[in-house]
DNA sequence: GACCTTGTGTTATTTTATAACATATCGAAG
DNA sequence: CTTCGATATGTTATAAAATAACACAAGGTC
């Protein structure tokens, strides 16, 4: 039910602290934090939007990371099937989680005016649409949760 | 609440009746149900699955109807912002709305064997996640819920 | 040292979506 | 009735997002 994301912090630590979070998290699990994966997952920790896998992969390219489509998704691909990112449907876009290594039902907040994403933990997708499920008989493995709207920072700016 | 969409039913009236509604909205609403339109609204009200655009677009070329692009993606454009369709993000493809000219909060459930796609009504997103908007103090204009999973009539076939 | 696994480099292509401009239809204003 | 504006469609070209397929490299293990 906790929110990061609108609210101004010490932005340094959302990356430090991202970046050990999940070198620790690849440690334990044996999976291979490559320099790669390790930049883009900072890409990603920098800003609190999404990030189209083209825009990184221009990053990458300026530091001679890696320059073919391929090398981007890659790394988003490791990224996201381990939880460290996730993909953001409603624009074809990436944000790096901000829980990681926590049980997974994640809530994102996009603000149609700054472009900036939140990412909310609620429970479950189960406790949220159990019941709609239920009545249909479907079984739920995973929901994707997007919300489109204003921040808190945007709330007064242009009233559209 | 209410689910239809894995149930066995007349499907003819799926068809039938959801061009009927819809046909009646336009008239009240002074919008332009062409047979494009209408024809693009037949072959989504005629599969209980997403369609992508370029499949809709063949449908038509067979019929004459159009042949590039832009034909499909306008008409599936007024589909989905009269709330007579809605694009399923995670699929990048679009589905007859099941509950045309009601409140909308839609939850698809998305089969990931038979790629079946249902459409519940939930309540209002703000039931949903209000509370976790209110604490990030967003405001939510819209919201996507996809639920992935397996639809009853898959249930025993294929455990994986 | 041979082999296997995992990750990266690269070329090419597929899939999804839109920009931009031309043509057509139709009702309302003159 | 004809000129205009609004809306819809036709068409060409291109942009944006994603993946297939194959070659190479590094590191561990038998």
């Amino acid at each position: 039910m906790e929110t990061i994301g609108f609210e101004r912090h010490d932005h340094a630590c959302c990356i430090q602290d991202g970046i050990a979070a999940v070198d620790a998290q690849c440690r334990d699990a044996g999976l291979q934090f490559t320099p790669v994966r390790r930049r883009v997952l900072e890409f990603l920790l920098a800003e609190h939007r999404a990030l189209g896998a083209y825009e990184i992969l221009d990053m990458l390219r300026e530091e001679g990371l890696g320059s073919q489509p391929p090398v981007a998704y890659r790394a988003l691909d490791f990224l996201v099937s381990n939880g460290f990112a996730h993909k953001i449907e409603r624009l074809n876009a990436f944000a790096a989680c901000s829980h990681p290594g926590t049980a997974h039902a994640p809530v994102f907040m996009i603000c149609r005016i700054c472009a900036s994403v939140a990412e909310a933990q609620a429970d479950t997708p189960i406790s949220m649409f159990g019941h709609l499920a239920k009545n249909a008989g479907f079984t739920i493995e995973r929901a994707v949760v997007e919300a489109e709207g204003v921040c808190p920072n945007c709330q007064d700016t242009s009233p559209t």
